[in-house]
DNA sequence: ATTTTTGCAAATGCTTTGCAGAAAA
DNA sequence: TTTTCTGCAAAGCATTTGCAAAAAT
């Protein structure tokens, strides 16, 4: 199970920087892990204050910094704005087909398209080191209906 | 000279409009159309406020939105939580490619991306309505000295 | 016993908005 | 004269931070 393993990482991390775990700690991860990939700071708050209703928003916050350092996670930034935060279970690069409708992400690759980036910096004399494709649009389920 | 025609542009917007010129937003139209075709509300305000000390950050904010909504400018976001707003000449679509040395910004338009990602899209049944495209790295100047 | 964490409230940084006075039409 | 603009200060919003108390080693 992906849940043990990162939970493994996480202590690892924390123990590699001398850092402490925590009862917060160990809850927001466990909820970071069993909700959907794609979240935000208060969703995921949310849910942790389901259980621990005295956790704060800061903590939860610091808990995901901690879970992107430690290689964990993923901040992304679909909305201005706000920050949505991804399950960064393999350290595969994605990028992202997003539905206006319901907000469905869908992670896909395509090399060919990477590869047609590094030629345009090339011909612009462009040494990359990043890039952001995020495709908008609307999804099977949401194509008919012009609402939401 | 586009200046002119982009003036000419903005007053029709505002008569269409039932709004009205003024003064700042002259100033304000001017100093954009006179300047790099990429920049901040602040980078705008501290160029007018050269010309009349008294112009308000908000009113470079509104002109700024006007300006957009009249088709002679469009909002990016290159870096979180700041917009750059770029001067729309023509309707003409086109992705960026950023120097993270310099802050350097070139336009490019590659059709072939844009083929493939209508393929990536309708592989997963999405209608595609926007995309955004943005590719980081260092330019030749910047290539070289890692400082910066 | 020491050092890190936490929760709260306050601060941040960019952008927007309410309002009363100034300026267009 | 009527309606739109402006400048200022205050509000918004997501996120961060200072601090004293609480918890982990």
């Amino acid at each position: 199970m992906a849940k043990t393993k990162a939970k493994a990482e996480f202590s690892r991390y924390l123990q590699a920087n001398g850092l402490r775990s925590s009862t917060q700690r160990d809850l927001i991860l466990d909820a970071f892990l069993s909700m959907p990939p794609h979240l935000t700071a208060e969703e995921l708050h949310r849910k942790v204050a389901r259980t621990d209703g005295g956790i704060g928003l800061s903590t939860v916050y610091r808990a995901l910094r901690l879970f992107c350092d430690a290689g964990l996670a993923k901040q992304r930034h679909f909305q201005e704005g706000r920050s949505c935060f991804e399950q960064a279970v393999g350290g595969d690069h994605h990028d992202h087909l997003i539905c206006e409708g319901c907000g469905r992400i869908v992670e896909f690759e395509c090399q060919e398209i990477e590869d047609l980036q590094e030629q345009v910096a090339r011909r612009h004399g462009f040494h990359l080191t990043r890039h952001r494709l995020e495709l908008f649009g609307r999804c099977p389920d949401c194509a008919d209906n012009g609402d939401v």
